[in-house]
DNA sequence: CCGTTATCTGCACACGTGTGCAGAGGAGTA
DNA sequence: TACTCCTCTGCACACGTGTGCAGATAACGG
């Protein structure tokens, strides 16, 4: 099979506790010898093993990553974040997708907890009480990304967006172009992401001396699709609102398809601000307004904080750490129109 | 630290070894026994060290791969594939991305060896020679998704999509339309997959029996900026080619936005044909005509074919495997226009 | 030449799990 | 009762690595 420090050790005639030393350089072998062994490793071909390594330091090396699916875009460029940090910290990343079914997001965390990571990273995950106690019991401390989590143990931390000022700076956006009647489309239902952006929407609504109208809250499912079926609601709306906020930018790219099939010329007819920027928020037509998030930067910093509290944990120190909130930027491009003329 | 089969044989007044086996649901063990430690395992919260049993068994049940970059809707599409079947077998993914830096995708290799991965996936690489000797060395099965390996070992095999015949496709799809002058847009300079478009599309051009001309192919990058700059040198060529063939989508969709900004009107002034069908290719405008790519399929082919490799290793067989070559098949929308008028 | 010290190496154990083998104990049979 | 066979359990080792401790050897000073 593969060759161990005990291969490498006979053939150079000394033990293996020898080699190992060696290999990781220490002065209490002497320096010709540890030339000579260094010099044989790489002939053997040798390659540690670093589960054994693992097993007896303690330590993996490895953060687990729960995700609901990496086609997301949001969530591959999030990952792409954790996976350079990671890399940095010399760390390697492990997946787990859920396809958003909470059974299988339970049976990832059981897996990561098996595969005895250092660190667990959850992506937007709708986490129910159930769930959570569940993640307090694998021991290790756990960063969520994007999603809250009022009732956190010890070692749970969240990096997040500001979801809520999100939301009210891409309505207060509308509101400064002049549109009175403006629509929001909802991601998942009980995401908490979702009820922060409508808090921020209500927030720019309330500034503004608008009334908030449940009616015009239409339900979406965070994905292209959601944003397609939501079109005919929103056009059955007597008056029919002249805007509309998308949980994110799936959702807006849904809805400018079905606008458009449906005729509709925008921004004239309807002024549409998304969340997220994903890549090809700038490609579609009209380009997307949208709320920037720095996704790289959430994947970064969870990782950044996670092995922060990892280092806290080792020394039984109580957490210093406090949830990271990140703010998006407002970036506008054609999709939410000229001022509106009256 | 966590709990162990030995804190459960303490409790239970039995040694490791009958803990072991009753978790296992071994006969040998006393039904009474069995079902009291199991019911004590699972009221002490136990969680089975997955690294040390791969240690003694042998098996890791996890699946290494290499990629890019995750931030590629294709990869991310792919990698939703794997993960898939992965799950299905009972296999974890770990992930490693080189950021298309042979340096780092030589260290990826090297650390899913140290991890001691039952098998590795690679997914379109450029691989030179001497990168290809390093994959050999790690002794596991490794499979190429969309990377050609001509001079392959014993142990790798390649799932790729008929690259040629999709070039072909989508050449002769822009023919058939009338076109005479057709550019291609290639990708990252000494990749596989965009000799064989390239190839494809000679293909079609001998079919029809026009002339092959080299300075109608215009260097790309394989992103989005790739195809925008490439805009240039295609309305510098003269005459203009009234239609053009990208490596894939994002450099269609890169040409696409830039055309637009330039003021051309397409797909009437140009028709374009892009390479993949990633998500976002519908609901760019004009919506995209491609070369669809069964990209879950890919990878989940990739693992089945690993897996079977890897049965095959175990008992020293010679693989009966062969490579695997899917094809891909023509979506035709809006880009590429109506037939042409003359 | 002897004692002390510095330098290096190996023994033995640990990590958490799986398993061949021996042996204890009970049940059954002659 | 004595022997055999079956059922169950524990000992001991294995996997590959790291490390405290003891001890061997050499060097050095008096």
């Amino acid at each position: 099979m593969s060759v161990s420090i005990k291969d490498i050790a006979r053939r150079a005639g000394v033990s293996h506790s020898t080699v190992s030393r060696a290999l990781s350089d220490s002065p209490l072998v002497a320096l010709e010898t540890r030339q000579r062994i260094q010099a044989l490793a790489r002939e053997m071909g040798y390659s540690p093993d670093l589960q054994a390594r693992a097993l007896v330091m303690g330590r993996t090396q490895s953060v687990g990553v729960v995700v609901t699916t990496i086609a997301d875009p949001f969530v591959a460029e999030v990952m792409q974040g954790i996976e350079d940090a990671a890399h940095s910290a010399n760390y390697s990343v492990i997946l787990a997708s859920s396809q958003a079914e909470p059974q299988r997001e339970i049976e990832a965390v059981e897996l990561l907890r098996a595969k005895r990571v250092d660190l667990v990273i959850v992506l937007s995950s709708r986490l129910g009480a159930l769930y959570l106690a569940h993640l307090e019991r694998i021991g290790v401390p756990v960063v969520l990304i994007n999603s809250h989590s009022q009732d956190r143990g010890p070692y749970t931390f969240a990096v997040t967006v500001d979801n809520r000022h999100g939301g009210y700076l891409a309505t207060r956006h509308l509101v400064g172009l002049g549109h009175r009647r403006i629509a929001y489309i909802t991601g998942q239902a009980h995401h908490s992401d979702d009820q922060e952006r409508l808090a921020g929407y209500r927030d720019a609504l309330a500034e503004a001396g608008l009334p908030f109208d449940e009616a015009l809250v239409l339900p979406g499912d965070g994905d292209v699709t959601g944003g397609q079926r939501a079109l005919g609601r929103l056009l059955a709306l007597s008056p029919r609102p002249t805007a509309v906020f998308c949980y994110n930018d799936r959702t807006a790219i849904g809805l400018i398809y079905a606008a458009k099939q449906a005729g509709l010329a925008l921004p004239r007819d309807l002024a549409v601000v998304g969340f997220d920027d994903i890549p090809f928020a700038s490609f579609i037509e009209p380009a997307l307004t949208t709320i920037a998030q720095p996704m790289a930067e959430l994947g970064r910093r969870a990782v950044e904080m996670g092995l922060a509290l990892l280092a806290e944990q080792r020394e039984d120190k109580v957490p210093a750490a406090s949830n990271v909130i990140l703010r998006g930027r407002l970036v506008v491009r054609a999709s939410s129109g000229a001022p509106l003329v009256r």
